[in-house]
DNA sequence: CTGATCAGTTAGCAC
DNA sequence: GTGCTAACTGATCAG
């Protein structure tokens, strides 16, 4: 009768009358005669050798029940755990995406500079060509090559490897 | 007797042991004397003055009981749309992250494309300067552009069409 | 009171 | 058995 143990007389209806342990009920970690009933964190942290150990001279069914209060413990821990691996990975994918967004922002505004350099040279290229053609188109014959020709010049450098060349067709 | 009550002797230990109604342990919906009793979905979805309406001729008890069953019920709807919410979020925030990949994908592909279209232009530019310079310093100083730069003039016909313009950049 | 969310419990799956 | 997760529940908080 020193066990600490009670009993609950519990009245269910239908299915939505239940009765569960909480936290809140707390009753204090009591000993029967000479047992210390092993803490939660003890039992919890315990290995199943170690359990067997302390599972000598216990009724079955106390050995059943104990072993049911580790598997509720341990199960607690796994629910605890789920949820912080949820909001782990939530907040894993919020960094993700505010990553990605800083890369578009990036490739973006170096996208917009690029298309302002490339106009801007386009731009300067079709004045030089411009001019290119005044010049080469004056000392000739202005008006029948220079409307229908193509003029393609081929600068062949000593160590240009990279670039096949300069005015090669397109590759 | 024909009320669809049971009861359960609940035997309880430190804190892990606990019993709780499930849906797996489906007990079919009875009917007392002369009581329908309420169907889940129907006590969940009446409302409150409707529900003060079945609730007359009950004893105190059964009138909190009844109350504290569509207060379950409720939080099993409020869990699930929870569980809902979660769920639509997290795929939601996985359809935003594919949709950034996406967008940091086309933006590096038109990056790296017009990279490469101003390279090549500067290098046409660079070379139809070389040959600007040539021609306007040609009947100066010829000695130092012409051995390494070639030339060509390349006549095409009336319906070229294929090439843009002359000196314009690869496609 | 209503709705949402947290922590604990159970069931059930996978290894 | 162990670990994880969906569903459910009571507790608790905000409006």
């Amino acid at each position: 009768m020193s066990s600490v143990r009670f009993w609950s007389f519990v009245f269910m209806q239908g299915m939505t009358t239940t009765f569960k342990t909480s936290k809140a009920l707390k009753v204090k970690k009591e000993v029967g005669e000479n047992a210390p009933v092993l803490s939660d964190d003890e039992l919890v942290a315990m290995s199943v050798r170690e359990l067997n150990q302390h599972l000598r001279g216990l009724t079955k069914e106390d050995v059943v029940r104990l072993k049911q209060r580790r598997r509720t413990l341990k199960n607690r821990g796994y629910a605890a755990s789920c949820r912080i691996k949820r909001v782990t990975q939530k907040e894993e994918l919020e960094r993700q995406k505010t990553e990605l967004q800083q890369e578009v922002d990036k490739l973006a505004r170096e996208n917009a500079s690029m298309r302002l350099e490339l106009d801007a040279l386009r731009a300067k290229y079709e004045a030089l060509q411009c001019f290119a053609r005044t010049v080469t188109r004056g000392p000739l014959s202005p008006g029948k090559v220079a409307p229908t020709s193509v003029i393609t010049i081929v600068k062949s450098a000593s160590q240009n490897n990279s670039s096949p060349s300069a005015f090669s067709a397109p590759s």
